[in-house]
DNA sequence: GGCTCTGTTTGACGGCGATCAAGGATTCAC
DNA sequence: GTGAATCCTTGATCGCCGTCAAACAGAGCC
């Protein structure tokens, strides 16, 4: 959908090592409070706070729904969206265990995306109220902090790099993230279908097949329907860089 | 830079009204503190916060610099801009009386963008470490989930609309924004180059250009230079509207 | 097995907007 | 004032990537 960002048909591209997340995760460990982005602050004796289940399909909440609670991802897989007026919408993130969700609504104390579970899921429960009186105030504002930082990434992503740069992005993204949940780097599924990494990208489905197909004949990656095995982070980044001279 | 945003030739584009930024604040009115984000828990009695002049072309905060303070924009405006390492940078946000700054920098302690005034401006400053001793943790995180939701808007924005939607939206936005502070809503100026303009809205500055002179051709708006009077808000709206049957 | 549904891949085509380029307008220094 | 620097406008060209289209792959069901 984006024409071709800042178009320079050969011509130099500033190279670009694009932080997507200044995720700041633990690393690999067993529980998953321990990658849960609260959990220096989180009462560990008080056995923790209630879970929730969302099964593949179910929302966790929805756009116009009251705030209560915020949520730690404890495992599985979620998107979020936006709808615009109109019926068409965007995804606005992905997020896996220890990621928080339900930042977006602190401020008008009502949401205003949904979050839909990718697949079968649990969450853990912080009611917001509860935070507040707690001394939970700086780790929610890390929190808050760490989500703007996020955002802006993107909006660096869509609004400067060209396909196949917000594609290697994200792949190097995301591989940054598997491992700081503990989980392999170089090999992973993809929970989110081409449609929905297209629209979280700002590009078609048919361009983000067409970039993993031409990623893997360059062998920077190999791709089995979801599975994907990255061969060659160093391409990848250099697709990032692909600058100027 | 970018392709057609979701190119649809000449077939049905839905129609989004795009509330780029969901903004609050009160009507008009006289004192800039009645205007600040903060300013129903700002402690008035007290005589208010220390001040800061901010010159033309002066940054208030850089990238990389630590966190004391959030600021709240007192008159005058700003951008603030993300740079990636590779010496390009991208405008992130312009910042008018009642905005807040420094927002960002809460997570990580630490700026990672600049704030540039276009004018000479001048702000509060609100020492966080102060802010966090008194009773303004809920002023201060609407305040931050404000800025929250601004970024999905802008997400949006550069993930689905093509190049004059997104003006469009920018107008009808700015518009709201002076109108909240003030003043005309139908006639200002502008206080970005085309450049910075093209930059926030991820377009090149000649495809700015070429938008304005074709707005006012439509009879939309007119334009002398940053001058820049809306004859018809409808039909701004209608070009964001500008969907299907 | 066949049938349906959803998701993916690949090709053909063309438009939006980037790039290149040149000239005009405005501002600032002196 | 003149000159330099910055900003803006407008035209010409072209390529990235969106759209349209068709065929393939899996998953689930009967």
């Amino acid at each position: 959908m984006q024409p071709a960002t800042r178009q320079t048909p050969l011509a130099p591209r500033p190279a670009r090592h694009l932080a997507l997340v200044a995720r700041v995760a633990p690393p690999a460990s067993a529980s998953p409070c321990a990658t849960c982005n609260l959990h220096a602050e989180c009462l560990p004796g008080e056995g923790g706070y209630a879970r929730k289940r969302v099964r593949k399909g179910e929302s966790l909440f929805r756009a116009g729904g009251t705030f209560d609670s915020l949520y730690s991802v404890r495992s599985g897989f979620f998107k979020t969206r936006i709808a615009l007026d109109d019926g068409r919408d965007q995804v606005a993130g992905f997020h896996m265990a220890g990621d928080m969700l339900g930042l977006e609504a602190i401020g008008a104390g009502r949401h205003n995306q949904d979050a839909i579970a990718l697949e079968d899921s649990e969450v853990c429960i912080l009611p917001y109220e509860q935070l507040l009186g707690m001394h939970m105030q700086r780790p929610l504002h890390r929190a808050l902090g760490r989500e703007l930082a996020r955002d802006h990434g993107l909006l660096m992503m869509l609004g400067s790099l060209r396909a196949e740069e917000r594609l290697a992005a994200f792949l190097l993204d995301l591989s940054q993230r598997y491992l700081a949940g503990g989980f392999s780097a170089r090999e992973f599924h993809l929970r989110m279908t081409r449609d929905e990494l297209g629209s979280y990208l700002g590009l078609s489905l048919e361009t983000v097949s067409r970039l993993f197909s031409r990623f893997q004949q360059d062998g920077h990656i190999t791709v089995q329907q979801k599975h994907i095995r990255i061969l060659d982070a160093g391409a990848l980044r250099g697709v990032l860089a692909q600058a100027l001279a």
